[in-house]
DNA sequence: CTATTGACCTGACGCCCATCAGGCCATATA
DNA sequence: TATATGGCCTGATGGGCGTCAGGTCAATAG
């Protein structure tokens, strides 16, 4: 009421601050490879900190709206707002080895590596990468050896390039709704259509979003597969 | 090895069952609308089991395919399936009350209720739904007290209808991006457009992905919107 | 009938986690 | 230069959480 006398001192930035910004990656990380969110020890471990320090971070982050946290609560945080200048930015996703027709597709063991897309691919899904082995999709501009990046998703609508698993195989094609059958078709003319019924056991993985060349780190996202 | 008895009573179901399903719903839900899953502990409050058979129920989950989880872990808990009759089934979105430019645009306070909209439209991104106010969107089919669904994200596309908060109004308009300048243009003759410009504060908050009358239950998707 | 499973319970054990207090150093402002 | 903040630390505390043991009851396949 009577005195009121300015601060002195460094006053609280509005703006993220590095480490902050740094902290917000390893959680949208995080986030996206596993499913949920990291508890403050883990965030801490990845980051190099104590677990304390990492706590003062993520409070940090609540303060300037970056994160919503429900107290006390083991995992309790989700990002509500990407720094402005990290919304067109790129997102890791991690490079799926195998496919095989069990289950744990983003299994820990199956991660080999890791990309950068475009963070608007990826959108709010889960994504992960992909090594073609084959030809059987050159003519959509999918090469031997080209990396895919896939978000994971059970549906697919009729036109889009996916992933699919066939029995144990898991194959990149181009999906088609029939009437009755459902249609996996290469873009090759020396690759054979596989048509396939409600008898057999098929199960769409995700849906192609980008393709990139081997070993390139510049995205090439094809237009209209959003 | 050398006796081979065959199992005698009820034998282990491969499908999943009544509850299991409920279980897996109540998951989704939770996850839907807080951003982390629910610990074993907050599942069986919400199932209002104990945590025990909570415990086994997400065990049979993840035995059948449809959880990974990580042992030992709060919250260390993913959905991988869905149940197949499930895939094209309606999940639960909360309708918001009041968006004002603090950030807590899903935060407990503002859920006022909770609409079942097509689960394909919600995809895997977080989601809210809004009772609009007003007549200024009436020719793209959105009239007064409407409750339309949207989809929580970042950035949009031009020509897509967003939820855009501007200084402290939020809005619903349909979004036009330029060189310079960003346009949130009306669909009413009576309503003039709004430009933004770089000095403006204008976010995001999502993009409206379904309209529907007021205190209807039946989807009614507007085609292209997706 | 009998074995076995699903779905539920109570109770206990032990670890992990969030939080807080208290302190260090660098930096930036009045 | 005084002061307050960001970013970091160690250490202690207490509660929440996952898990397991052991049990009940109903349903079902041999």
């Amino acid at each position: 009421m009577s005195q009121n006398h300015k601060p002195r001192g460094r006053r609280p930035l509005k703006e993220i601050t590095g480490p902050q910004r740094r902290t917000l990656k390893e959680i949208r990380r995080f986030l996206h490879q596993r499913g949920f969110p990291p508890t403050i020890k883990e965030l801490a471990d990845i980051l190099g900190i104590s677990h304390a320090s990492a706590h003062d971070q993520v409070n940090q982050l609540v303060r300037k709206g970056y994160l919503r946290r429900e107290p006390r609560k083991a995992r309790g945080l989700a990002i509500i707002r990407e720094p402005e200048d990290e919304a067109s930015d790129m997102v890791p996703v991690p490079i799926v080895g195998e496919v095989a027709a069990g289950q744990p597709i983003l299994a820990q063991e199956n991660i080999i590596g890791e990309v950068l897309v475009e963070g608007k691919l990826v959108r709010s899904g889960r994504c992960f990468a992909l090594e073609i082995a084959g030809d059987s999709m050159v003519d959509a501009g999918i090469n031997d050896q080209d990396l895919v990046v896939v978000r994971q998703q059970p549906v697919a609508e009729s036109g889009d390039i996916v992933v699919a698993l066939l029995g144990d195989e898991a194959t990149v094609k181009r999906l088609y709704i029939r009437e009755e059958r459902i249609e996996l078709r290469p873009e090759n003319s020396r690759h054979r259509s596989i048509s396939v019924g409600p008898e057999d056991e098929l199960r769409i993985l995700g849906k192609v979003v980008a393709v990139r060349p081997p070993g390139s780190n510049n995205p090439r996202p094809e237009k209209g597969w959003q």
